[in-house]
DNA sequence: ACTCATTCGTTTGCTACCTAACGATAATTG
DNA sequence: CAATTATCGTTAGGTAGCAAACGAATGAGT
């Protein structure tokens, strides 16, 4: 731990990092009892709260790489918490369905939800949201600049 | 790419790991050239700047893990950018060398130094003054929380 | 009906991050 | 001075992210 002076001059960018690997790492602490990556937590969440999905669907409502997704379903599908179907309209898509291992497994899983609150909580809803906008700015000037195909 | 409104009701976390992820993405798209990765030039500029230094003092600054930091140092020492060597005091550490090889590659390398100005310049100091007080506030309460051995 | 373009998911190869354990070395304690 | 604790860096094993390429299936255009 170093003290408050190094810290001091960190950039937006160097607060941005900090910021969302500690979340991470918070979420990664409390889901390690259960073998649960916190992405792999964040595709039950979605199963959970939308029904059985397409798998490109999920990717995109996720903002999940193909090849990152792929490999996180894999692991989910050898855990037996999740299965994955041809889907019958369309042999290029999966069909992605909570298991019933899967259904239980959720609801051992500790509410994650406080761990925004604990983030954010208490802080005025102006700072909330000129937050949200300057990084939201940030982010689409990031991707402009980023060569899209 | 998603319209605005899928957008529209992400939370502070949210984009602040998009955020994060948008500036890590065109680091890496300008970096690939170069066949460097963020975090390895991270690991250069900073001896650029500071000159030989004992591997754990670079760790901390840049707050990298031990073993995070031990694997990257062992790619740069095999791309011939970063030598290496033993410290004379103290039989456990590592000082880190930039070589010349690097010092001509660090030459070479694009100034990065733009992707923080396209990300916040123009942005009120006011407003960025809120952001870093948001995100720092979040963070040193995420790692509160965190159970620090 | 055929050709070409696009989409979907996987695989390969890589970077980055982290925990846990280990061995070697140094610091601390009694 | 010996025993214990702490530190440093590596290794093993895992999660996560991404680019590029590939094959199979579907869609678009003629």
């Amino acid at each position: 731990m170093h003290d408050q002076s190094d810290t001091k001059n960190l950039s937006v960018g160097a607060w941005t990092k900090r910021c969302y690997f500690a979340g991470r790492a918070l979420m990664d602490e409390r889901l390690r009892p259960f073998d649960l990556g916190s992405t792999q937590w964040y595709v039950l969440w979605y199963l959970v709260n939308n029904g059985p999905s397409v798998q490109r669907d999920l990717g995109r409502a996720l903002e999940l790489e193909r090849a990152t997704l792929s490999g996180i379903i894999a692991t989910l599908v050898r855990k037996d918490l999740v299965a994955q179907t041809a889907d019958g309209d369309d042999q290029r898509q999966r069909l992605l369905t909570l298991t019933a291992t899967g259904e239980a497994l959720w609801r051992r899983l500790p509410d994650l939800s406080f761990i925004h609150d604990a983030a954010f909580g208490g802080i005025s809803e102006a700072d909330l949201a000129t937050t949200i906008r300057v990084l939201k700015s940030a982010t689409e000037r990031l991707q402009t600049l980023l060569r899209k195909d």
